[in-house]
DNA sequence: TCCGAATTTGGACGACTGTACAAATGCTAG
DNA sequence: CTAGCATTTGTACAGTCGTCCAAATTCGGA
């Protein structure tokens, strides 16, 4: 039952936030009594704690392996596409850890992100600190003249244009009458990697005139 | 008071969202009476609906007006990195149309977006598409070689970037070390600027290689 | 088979939510 | 001054919320 109700928690948290869901609903959709979720996570927030601890594992994990793949990559410029892709690979893929949808869990984070949920922030923070700046790092290696603010800077801008794309996946599709379908996966995959490849490669806004 | 009113709801709903901030909340801020905003406003989503018709107009003027202005300029990479910036600068103005704060109502925007709340999606649909639409022309002129599909999902992009920066602008600099300063405007736009256009010139998708 | 632990159940709790409305007040035009 | 409209006030309502708990149930090992 555990099981049941973190998969119906996640799949409602992602649809519709974190505070718009009641745990009633969750109840519901996983056929599990009200009850029965205050016993296995104590509370709300609990509930959220343990669907991170059920993914931030394996997603983690399968990051950094898909990082030193990358990063054994000889010509430079090859490097840095392959990174730009296993940094956001996995909020894209639909099958990861421990059941169907690393994609689902991505659109939580984002989700939750956005709310300010404090609880959320710190969990966030905890988990993905350390692996943000591995990619930094090897982001750094690739593009050795550019200072390293500006390559967070545009770590930062991939991630939000990530989590953007989660949220509103229709949004592209309808702003191009149908001609672009951000439901599509792959194609957003492409798309962001192309822009964000060619974004890291422009030079230092130092040296940028005004 | 109906002022007032607005002036908290705004600052409220943008510092934690639309559901986490209750009525009551509202008008201890404002110093109003609870019975007055539903007297004003009818109901909490007509409340929402005043702020975005309060904002909305100016807003969409500004732009309007930054856009043509860019769009005067000869050389092409200057009129795409002018328009890049006419698109987002009124989102990191702190002063804009009514009163103090075209950031606020960004960040507002970028939160309620985020919670996905069917009332707030329509109006932003309504008062952004068009506009949207313009920009998109702008740069389609700026880059002819670029199917219609790219461009839109790099403006696609552009806008994640903004608002993830407006939702979360301490995040870069935590993971910079204060290196970057997130919550500084000018340094974000600057930013972000750069990162576009070199996004924005990059080819195709389609031309690219596998 | 039976005991004890793990889990599920249904209901109750107080706190909070958005909305509605009559009564009181403020204010302006005649 | 006063009639009439605009606004504010206080309160009540019907729900929903997360949390809690005693009783009932399920289940595995001795």
């Amino acid at each position: 039952m555990r099981e049941a109700i973190l998969d119906a928690a996640e799949e409602l948290f992602s649809a519709n936030g974190f505070r718009a869901v009641s745990m009633r609903e969750i109840a519901q959709a996983s056929g599990a009594n009200l009850g029965s979720i205050s016993y296995h996570f104590g509370s709300k927030d609990g509930l959220l704690r343990a669907i991170y601890e059920r993914h931030s594992g394996p997603m983690n994990r399968r990051r950094g392996e898909l990082l030193s793949e990358a990063q054994r990559i000889r010509d430079p410029d090859d490097r840095l596409a392959a990174i730009v892709r296993a940094f956001i690979l996995p909020s894209f893929s639909e099958s990861e850890g421990t059941e169907g949808g690393g994609a689902r869990f991505a659109r939580l984070r984002a989700v939750v992100m956005a709310e300010r949920h404090e609880e959320a922030q710190k969990i966030i923070a905890e988990t993905f600190n350390p692996i943000n700046h591995a990619f930094i790092d090897a982001l750094q290696a690739c593009l050795p003249h550019l200072p390293r603010a500006d390559i967070v800077w545009r770590t930062h801008f991939l991630l939000g244009a990530v989590n953007y794309t989660l949220i509103n996946p229709w949004r592209v599709t309808r702003l191009s009458n149908g001609d672009a379908k951000g439901e599509n996966a792959e194609e957003a995959l492409t798309q962001i990697v192309q822009a964000a490849v060619a974004a890291f490669r422009a030079p230092a806004c130092a040296d940028a005139p005004r």
